[in-house]
DNA sequence: CTGAAAGCGCTAACAA
DNA sequence: TTGTTAGCGCTTTCAG
């Protein structure tokens, strides 16, 4: 008859089949590191466009308690309203992940959490050989005293960029000078100050790895301040294409992640469990690339 | 019995009740402005929540054609997967439009659209507003020379802020000078040469009006080249707080934009419509806001 | 007011 | 192969 305008009901199928052909991605609106950060978005693009080329919608939702106590996560599951879900580690809760392996329900992290690291699969940037790369190119343009600045150690991303800036050094023959290594825990002032402070002493850096741009934006000016020419006396590279590297002055060399990658990996990983029912897990880290611009020398 | 174990299928209650419970938020990947857009987050943010709250869920999709050219929206729409829409300008089609207007299917504009302006209900930024009062502020700071420097003038928005600007200048009993008018159509090196050439002029501008953070931080670049002190010789305010502007050197003064009340806006409409069956159409402008910094008087 | 049963539109199992 | 039917778990209607 007039098969022109015969659409199939999702609802009706979905409710036979006992699948909502959906996955969901979780959000953590209370994790600035996340949520808000500009290049999350070619993440949730990728992730959109390997569910829809498979027939599966995206589903975003907030990480958030629901009335009695039931989590906005697990409301979803025990509703049946995603087949799988996409998580950032920091939303990793044992009572839920025990639940989900109990109930073999798929799901994968996105970034490599700190629990269940081995009874998950995960997916994150290679952040250990983000910093590595970027020691072994600052050696080998003749930085020697190479200083780290970072946020907290608290995030296992943060030790392994710090580990991957040890690693690097002594790869090179460097030694590792604790001085150099400058933590400074959610202070923006402290980045600039630290900063100034050890550009004062006796033995300065001649090279800065900053772990995002934010820190690295109070660490060139405290190197301005201290008339310090970039890249001619100091060196700089830091984590992140984004949002204001390549606007700094000089613009900045980067460590730049393929986000786009990210999500496509981890939706990929997804759908395996989902639709293979595969219960091996895999922990996948994506390169990174360096970008060279105009803060180190060539 | 084991009460504490019961969760309610949401298939089969969407099934029954024939309605899936979820709101669809359609993104225009090929638009840099909406989906690569920081700040685009927060709007996302406070849709998630609006649902969230009046147990809708949010889906995601990007929109793009499938085969036998039915797009992803129409999929969406016909097989039921959502119960409105949230639709960027960018993807207001006239085909799309009329079937959605035909079924009374409930959908908002997230921005002042081009098409069916009045037959659709939409929410935007009052892009008008935020031009008149830079320059208001602009004038009260001594400024008189103002120029606008904005992208190009086949969207909508730049048009109103276009038209902003200039009211603002009539409110403030100042000519319109047309070489103050500045159009730069996606061409970046453009914005530079530009600015440098109406300063190189026997007239130049003492401010400009940016109509996004890149413009800004070419026009100030170019200011900087001419040797022109900010804010003391000109006076600068761009719109948008991100991603740059806090980071330039001095920090912009912007006209800043509430997203997540756009977005909760957007939402809260959409919801009236899905619930209420609410046919009118509502067209909302969310008030921007000076945030001043140094790069103007004070 | 409480309890039984029909029906939503698809899928899958089964019969022809 | 093709056609028929039971059944998914809710909501809603209708009878008790």
């Amino acid at each position: 008859m007039e098969e022109l305008h015969y659409h199939p009901n999702s609802l009706a199928r979905n409710f036979a089949n006992g699948s909502s052909y959906a996955m969901g991605l979780v959000i953590d609106a209370k994790d600035e590191n996340t949520f808000s950060n500009a290049f999350f978005n070619r993440s949730v693009f990728a992730i959109e466009t390997v569910a829809q080329n498979n027939g599966y919608n995206l589903l975003i939702v907030n990480d958030r308690d629901g009335i009695d106590s039931i989590s906005s996560i697990e409301k979803l599951v025990f509703e049946r309203k995603v087949d799988g879900l996409i998580l950032p580690p920091s939303t990793i809760k044992p009572k839920l992940i025990k639940k989900f392996l109990e109930l073999e329900f798929p799901f994968v992290v996105l970034g490599e959490p700190k629990l269940f690291k081995t009874e998950s699969s995960w997916v994150d940037v290679n952040n250990k050989q983000g910093s590595e790369n970027a020691i072994e190119h600052l050696v080998s343009k003749g930085y020697k005293r190479i200083a780290y600045v970072y946020d907290e150690k608290n995030n296992l991303f943060e030790q392994n960029r710090l580990e991957g800036y040890k690693n690097g050094l002594k790869k090179a023959g460097l030694k590792i000078n604790d001085e150099y290594i400058i933590e400074t825990p959610r202070d923006k002032e402290k980045y600039y100050e630290e900063t100034v402070k050890i550009l004062s002493g006796s033995n300065p850096p001649d090279a800065f790895l900053c772990s995002n741009n934010d820190i690295a934006f109070h660490v060139l000016k405290a190197i301005k301040a201290k008339q310090f020419i970039v890249p001619d006396q100091i060196g700089m590279i830091t984590f992140d294409n984004y949002p204001i590297a390549e606007y700094m002055d000089p613009p900045l060399s980067v460590i730049d992640v393929d986000t786009y990658a990210l999500g496509e990996q981890v939706a990929n990983i997804l759908l395996q469990k989902i639709e293979r029912n595969n219960s091996s897990n895999q922990h996948t880290l994506i390169s990174t690339k360096l970008i060279l611009r105009e803060s180190t020398n060539d």
